[in-house]
RNA sequence: AAAGUUUGACAGACAAUCGCUGGUGGCUUCGCGCCACGAGAGGAAAGUCCGGGCUCCACAGGGCAGGAUGCUGGAUAACGUCCAGUCAGCGCGAGCUGAAGGAUCAGGGCCACAGAAAUGGACCGCCGAUGGCUGCUUAGGCAGAUCAGGCAAGGAUGGAACCGUGGUGUAAGAGACCACGAGGAGCACUGGUGACUUUGCUCCUGGUAAACCCCAUUUGGAGCAAGACCGAGGAGGACGCAGGCGCAAGCCAGCCCUAGCCCGGGGUGCGUUCGGGUUGGUCGCUUGAGCCGUAUAGCAAUGUACGGCCUAGAAAGAUGAUUGUCGCUUCAGUUCGUGGGAGGAUCGCUUCGGCUAUCCGUUAUGACCACUUGAAGUACAGAACCCGGCUUACGGCAAGCUUUCCGG
RNA sequence: UGGGGAUUAGCCAAGCGGUAAGGCAACGGACUUUGACUCCGUCAUCCAAGGUUCGAAUCCUUGAUCCCCAG
């Protein structure tokens, strides 16, 4: 992915966690924010240690972000956006992989033409009073 | 053929499309934009167990303490690494393993329980020659008990019992003495640079130093988030104490730093307390104890000479994704085809040599094997300043050697 | 990336070469009409493997897991 469309500071990172929405299913997190400025996307991802060595998390941030590259006409523009994987996407191939995020994505409203989910709104909800539910029921 | 052992190289390949990060060149609306070319993970990149380079700590200094290493010779920038040997142990063998100095030239310490005793001692036991006691006495002695005392052979304990076996000797005994043997030390001698070794003589005999310790060698500390530069930013306040000499500059003391202590050195008003700012960029950064080839010295590790080559450099962290074709392994299926083909497939037991059972085939209407077809799988693992090792994880391949069996 | 530390019963833990204290919990028993309290008993591959030693939780080596620190 091009430079421009990565999130790369870390207080970035922390300002997304702390007053962004997030969404999941059962191998995706997405943390999502308006940004403040105009712009494209700008994403991140994050693989834990949790997961495996070094080469289990590289290959899915890179199997990840290249999904995103070649969907990024789908997304909606001016959001910073997080996506963590968890651990049953560890044996996913890459066409179930790329239908989970789009789910994900989908049920977060970031996709264009969706009108689910918050729309434009910089929200900071309390914790309790969230949109969906995220048990990850759906995944499965 | 099977089992084992050592060494070596490799780490799936190719193509298309779409991307990522540096480099070079060009274009440019000068914006980390566009185009072209070329480059882009490992044998362990890992663990961080050692060693070195490099940087800072004023100089990187001295002594002590502390740490590390520990057969010999060599290699190396250095090492706890490597090579060649010595000795000891394991293995039928090829080979493998060894923190392998010192317990008589230091010194004490420890050896639980058990046992008399764990290097200073006698429970049972043996003796009672000598001195004493009792009895008898022909007055020379004789006998008895074991009071003093002598001994450590035998028993029992233990991981280990004073070097072992046999004899001489004695009252009983003992390396007290002798023969043979085990181990160690010293001296001389043979061979070797040396560890060590051959032979002889003399002396000695519990274990433990990965317990303290002694001896020899060696060792300053921290780590690229080291460190250097540029830019941005900000704020200092309160309380307490401020010694001696000198006109003064200053010196001494005090305090801080120099990883522990002393010396030496450097800095400085000191201590306590309440606060403030910085999370940007460039360099360090990849030409290096570098790689490849040839020759040469050496048993080897490795060195030397000549020629050629430039081979990743990220920073929420590049080196990838998808598709197709092929390679390798396993399983299944097919007799349609091609090739080989007289014995073979499967189960169980095994001392791994074989044995037994069932089924198919036996000169072919041909069992079975290979190719052809399909499915699944295709190891361990990701540079983060750089090198030399060690250790751990892990896939198949090749070669040498050893043992056993079969055939000629 | 670099530098430190820890691991003993289900939990908290003592131990510094001589055979693993204690507390809470759990289980069994006693006491009680029953329960609580109290008393007695049971429960350990000392993170793993190898070595030194007569003997290792302890000493040494190698690995595993977890935690902390940094400009």
């Amino acid at each position: 992915m091009h430079r421009k469309l990565r999130l790369r500071k870390r207080e970035d990172f922390n300002v997304v966690y702390r007053y962004g929405r997030s969404f999941a299913n059962s191998q995706f997190v997405v943390y999502w924010r308006k940004r403040s400025q105009r712009g494209t996307f700008r994403m991140g991802v994050s693989a834990s240690s949790k997961l495996g060595g070094a080469v289990v998390r590289n290959r899915l941030r890179r199997m990840v972000k290249e999904i995103v590259r070649l969907n990024a006409s789908k997304l909606l523009e001016d959001m910073d956006l997080i996506l963590i994987v968890r651990k049953p996407a560890l044996s996913l191939p890459y066409k179930e992989m790329e239908g989970s995020i789009l789910h994900v994505l989908r049920k977060a409203g970031l996709l264009k033409g969706s009108n689910q989910g918050a729309k434009g709104k910089i929200t900071t909800l309390p914790r309790g009073n969230r949109p969906n539910n995220q048990n990850g029921k759906q995944g499965k």
